[in-house]
RNA sequence: CGGGAUGUAGCGCAGCCUGGUAGCGCACCUGACUGGGGGUCAGGGGGUCGCAGGUUCGAAUCCUGUCAUCCCGACCA
């Protein structure tokens, strides 16, 4: 007989997530194989199970990309140094963390190449050869692609040195067309994360010490993980001419003059898996949303007496009657493990359904279905599986949703005066929103004092009046302030 | 990039102070019994101690350098 494990925890593996947040999340990512570490600082190799998740992810933005009119190309890895230099703002901001290639081919080349660290340069250079004129507009173009930041602290998915990403450009006739589709993008990115993603996101404007390097106006989506720290899981960016007048992106109007486009840029990256981990996951490990799970559902037979005639056949079919619904499921049917091992391990692995099949169940001629997040256990007729189990994974995917929704009520706080922001900072973390005067100065004496920052300034209607927390002159905004990833 | 810590079998660790050629648990392999929440017994395989130098008759152990990882700050998706 197996033995029952002496306490409550079924993973021993892994770190409590409340006893350590932050050992917790790298134990998730290493036991879960989702991701391991490169001979390559800061570079991490995405395993199978982790890149399933991301292949998810991309699929779901891919169809919003392409039904909001956009198209997928590639461009190259490598930029000339001299055209990330001809935007002055967009230079200053990334060469702290671009890479170079100095030598090729056995020898020093003339001129460095900047491996990209995003690619408004290469982009920017190739729109100025195919626009001539308003006919040629908009263009809606948008990549997948790995993307080289040197970053001084990386942890895996977070913050990664080489990380994948997807990122849009766009180029319009006017103004209010690059506005409108900057704020399209970004309705993109909060309806995908929250359905697909099940995480609730704040969406709102950057401050200016915030905003993109090169950009008119960056929205962002935000996310509260578990610990309280908020996470910037997608930007969207209005770069208003800025770009096009670097890289003389130009056409002729409707009016016969010659006019700048009007251009945007938007992007999200498998930091998302991250999110994911850390907004979902408990202390035996990952909890998956559904509709980006890799396996919806195991199945694990239970191995009794000549289980291979009865139990297993049985087992088979209920799989290939699942998967011909288009739900993603894995038989396990490993001899090697007892069933008690596997609840644990598919349990860490995040799997949203387990579906347990016995003797005992094939004579009563039902199974039984346990929730990964409430691990509630369900006996059901297997006649009933076809509806049962897709109506089943509904209800997860939203029950997580709405369990992340309440968490993020429960760690936002309105506050008013200084002392209550920093009370609220030091003790339960989360969102705090407070009443900003608009000043830099201000926004970085809340960050040096509390760590802080203000993660966005919310869009639509906002309470009026009111004084800025930090100087007590008239608020401009309401801001999202939190302690960030 | 500053401060702190750690690198010994796939994972978690002991050994290091007081140099003498590596050990424990889990995992892994074989067999049997088992199997409804991480099974039991028996037998077995695997590392030369992150990497590079140095000291020494001899280095996992002492010294120097270097690389990587983690935590705390400053910088960023």
């Amino acid at each position: 007989m197996p033995k029952k494990p002496e306490n409550d925890a079924l993973v021993t593996e892994i770190t409590p997530r409340s006893q350590d947040f932050s050992r917790w999340y790298l134990d998730v990512v290493r036991r879960a194989e989702l991701a391991d570490y490169s001979p390559v600082k800061g570079c991490m190799v995405i395993r199978p199970y982790g890149y399933a998740i991301w292949e998810l992810i991309q699929q779901a933005f891919d169809r919003r990309f392409k039904a909001t009119g956009h198209v997928n190309a590639y461009f190259p890895l490598f930029i000339p140094e001299g055209l990330l230099q001809k935007e002055a703002d967009h230079v200053e901001g990334f060469s702290p963390q671009v890479a170079y290639v100095t030598h090729a081919g056995g020898e020093a080349l003339e001129e460095k190449l900047v491996v990209r660290p995003t690619s408004e340069a290469i982009i920017g250079t190739m729109y100025a050869k195919w626009v001539q004129s308003w006919r040629d507009l908009p263009i809606l173009i948008n990549q997948w692609a790995n993307v080289v930041r040197w970053e001084k602290v990386t942890r895996p998915f977070l913050r990664t040195t080489e990380f994948l990403w997807q990122e849009g450009h766009t180029a319009h006739e006017t103004e209010a067309e690059a506005e409108e589709e900057t704020l399209k993008m970004l309705g993109v990115y909060q309806e995908v994360v929250e359905s697909e993603l099940a995480m609730p996101v704040l969406t709102g404007r950057k401050t200016d010490s915030e905003r993109f390097a090169g950009a008119l106006r960056t929205y962002s989506i935000e996310a509260l993980m578990g610990d309280g720290r908020a996470l910037q899981a997608g930007t969207s960016h209005n770069l208003g001419q800025n770009f096009a007048k670097a890289f003389e992106i130009k056409f002729q109007a409707r009016d016969k003059s010659l006019q700048y486009v009007w251009g945007t840029s938007w992007g999200v990256s498998t930091r998302l898996v991250g999110g994911l981990i850390m907004t979902h996951g408990d202390d035996s490990g990952l909890i998956l949303p559904p509709r980006v799970a890799p396996y919806q559902v195991v199945i694990v037979p239970i191995p009794r007496g000549n289980w291979q005639e009865t139990v297993l056949p049985k087992a088979q079919a209920i799989r290939d009657e699942l998967t011909a619904k288009g739900i993603r499921v894995m038989l396990d049917d490993r001899d090697s493990q007892t069933p008690g091992w596997k609840y644990a391990e598919w349990e860490m692995r995040g799997v949203p359904l387990r579906l347990e099949i016995g003797p005992r169940d094939v004579e009563n001629g039902q199974v039984v279905l346990v929730r990964r997040d409430t691990r509630e256990k369900t006996p059901t007729p297997m006649a009933e599986l076809a509806t049962r189990v897709p109506a089943l994974l509904d209800d997860l995917q939203r029950a997580l949703f709405e369990r992340a929704v309440q968490f993020r009520q429960e760690h936002t706080t309105r506050v008013d005066s200084w002392d209550e922001f920093k009370a609220v900072m030091e003790g339960r973390p989360g969102f705090v929103i407070a009443p900003w005067c608009g000043s830099a100065a201000c926004e970085a004496e809340v960050k040096a004092e509390t760590q802080a920052t203000i993660r966005n300034l919310p869009l639509g209607e906002q309470r009026s009046g009111g004084a800025c927390i930090k100087c007590g002159k008239a608020a401009v905004a309401e801001a999202y302030f939190a302690k960030a990833y």
